[in-house]
DNA sequence: ATGGAAAATGCACACGTGAAAAATATTTCA
DNA sequence: TGAAATATTTTTCACGTGTGCATTTTCCAT
């Protein structure tokens, strides 16, 4: 491996001077600089990120955190977040992926090892986490949960009011009597897209049953368990929102198997507009998430941040859409 | 941040005596030892990763590298590789996640800055990456395409045979007139299902009918189109092969929109049995394709690898399994 | 006690880089 | 032409760690 002490050798300078010329320093006299960029252009001259590292105590490296890696995280999810920073991202920073909650000692997280981290939280049991990213001083950004502390850069979509357009929808379309499958429990995402569920039909002045209030973890296996017990009510609703994609085709299926056809006798709303939503039969009404926007967002506000550490924390919001497919029927 | 100086000067020791003491060699006196130890817990000392780097011409980063992030890969995919891998890998390496056609400069995938490297490759043209990956000597192991090379480590899941095995199954139930939906060209993977498809059908003395063989690219969009031109035929097949769940899912519903019913006018058989497979309807007869065992045995012989550099390449094979559900009929 | 081997520890340097301070070269101005 | 001012480069040191070799301490047999 050759270093810069080599170039310096070669270009008949100290290091130093070859230091300064590759990192664009203007001490430099340009025709000097010129020769050395030549010189370590000819001798295939890649720096030590180490030795880098080490004096500039940076790491170049971005860390990406979710709650989970195994559970609760749909692959779209961890994807359109892993596709969107890349796209962002600098090509000599990497990208290390870890899950929370497989994180054995909070002091590993240390400045040395991160230029900045990018948290994709679902839980306020990232909270500790995220504290303590924080007291050591790294550049942070909170993406997908909206965070009480607006000390934290935190980019979120704004869950609750794409659940209310998709519930005004279907309440213009005639629907009434309102079902809803939850997320998993614990989860902002859950309570968000609850209380817009709620806030829409009290808006719409609509009666809130509790018996259409089914539990869910965002798993498909639980939007099949969970629309089996709506359909065994005495009156089943006449549309179901569920709090994501996943969960509806579970629903889907239960209604398949109990010959209750979608949309003619039940409808059915998703939330996440996963690539599968518009491959549904019927296909399914939904409300994108922009992922992969909230996570170029997030990135941009990241490396911000990491320029100037004193850029003051936002709270941005990304707009969710409303997807109209075929699985709300007018009533 | 405190360094093993700091913890020397308080145990009265020099800082040789702590690294050695630190680092389990063998000749420092283990009363010593135990004393070190115990200052540099209360210390809280954590190593300081970019010194040891430099020092050790070690990185502590295990790459992991897609053909792309973007195009052709599936997310269920991506995400169970980062799982397997996870399952495996020591806490303290951290795992980096990038797309081979998004790399600009090969020279920047260099030992120092990867102990590892797992390449996920699904397409030929990941050679040039896999060979300067090993001319610059780190240790690699190369997941899910099979390469002619014997001299590369190398974990795949036998694609053809499972194919085989599904066909085989499909004639057994009565059928012969079998189309395939093949995958994205290009890539190992859809030669060597369509591959297992040809076999099986050679095997059973069954015809190769040139208009059964349509094109795909593995998204789910091609899926549907191809099932479109294969229902247009004179004479359509009695059954499809789809070299992946996604593009079974886009036929499944090209069947849907042109009201043929599956499996009873027409059966349907996918690959990789991604959660939704079991969630379609009728439920998807596939060939579960074992992402995470593979990422888990290759990982765990990439560190075999790295602990010994002369472990003698292997080719590595972790077997598929027919998953029978609803989506072939007996005729 | 004493020599000598064995065990334990310390010294000095290396890794590749960047930065402050010092030195040298060049330009400017009177 | 010479001093002051400025531009450029070099010297020296630091970052935190590990290692070969020298040195000190310990221990045992004499």
């Amino acid at each position: 491996m050759i270093t810069i002490k080599d170039i310096a050798r070669v270009a008949g300078v100290s290091h130093t001077t070859v230091s300064r010329a590759l990192n664009g320093n203007p001490l430099i006299k340009k025709e000097t600089r010129d020769r050395i960029e030549k010189i370590a252009a000819e001798m295939n001259y890649i720096p030590n990120y180490s030795a880098k590292s080490l004096v500039m105590k940076k790491s170049y490296t971005i860390g990406l955190f979710f709650s989970s890696i195994d559970q609760g995280t749909t692959a779209s999810f961890l994807v359109d977040a892993i596709k969107g920073i890349h796209h962002v991202l600098d090509e000599n920073y990497s990208l290390t992926v870890h899950g929370i909650d497989s994180i054995q000692h909070f002091d590993a997280i240390m400045p040395q090892r991160f230029d900045g981290i990018l948290v994709m939280s679902q839980s306020d049991e990232d909270n500790a986490f995220i504290y303590h990213v924080k007291k050591m001083c790294i550049p942070l950004v909170v993406l997908n949960r909206q965070l009480e502390d607006t000390g934290i850069m935190n980019v979120v979509a704004n869950d609750r009011i794409g659940v209310m357009e998709a519930i005004d929808y279907a309440a213009s379309q005639g629907h009434s009597r309102f079902a809803i499958i939850e997320g998993r429990a614990g989860f902002k995402s859950s309570i968000e897209r609850k209380q817009g569920f709620i806030d829409s039909l009290i808006a719409h002045r609509l009666p809130l049953i509790p018996e259409y209030f089914a539990a869910g973890d965002y798993a498909v296996e639980s939007g099949y368990t969970a629309m089996c017990s709506l359909l065994a009510l005495p009156e089943p609703p006449s549309i179901v929102f569920c709090a994501n994609d996943d969960m509806a085709i579970g629903a889907m299926n239960a209604c398949y198997a109990q010959g209750i056809t979608i949309p003619e006798q039940l409808s059915l709303i998703g939330f996440d507009d996963i690539v599968f939503a518009r491959y549904t039969n019927p296909a399914l009404t939904t409300i994108h998430r922009p992922v992969a926007d909230i996570s170029k967002l997030g990135t941009t506000k990241l490396i911000e941040l990491m320029k100037d550490p004193d850029t003051p924390p936002q709270q941005l919001f990304v707009n969710t859409t409303l997807m109209v497919r075929q699985s709300v029927a007018a009533v």
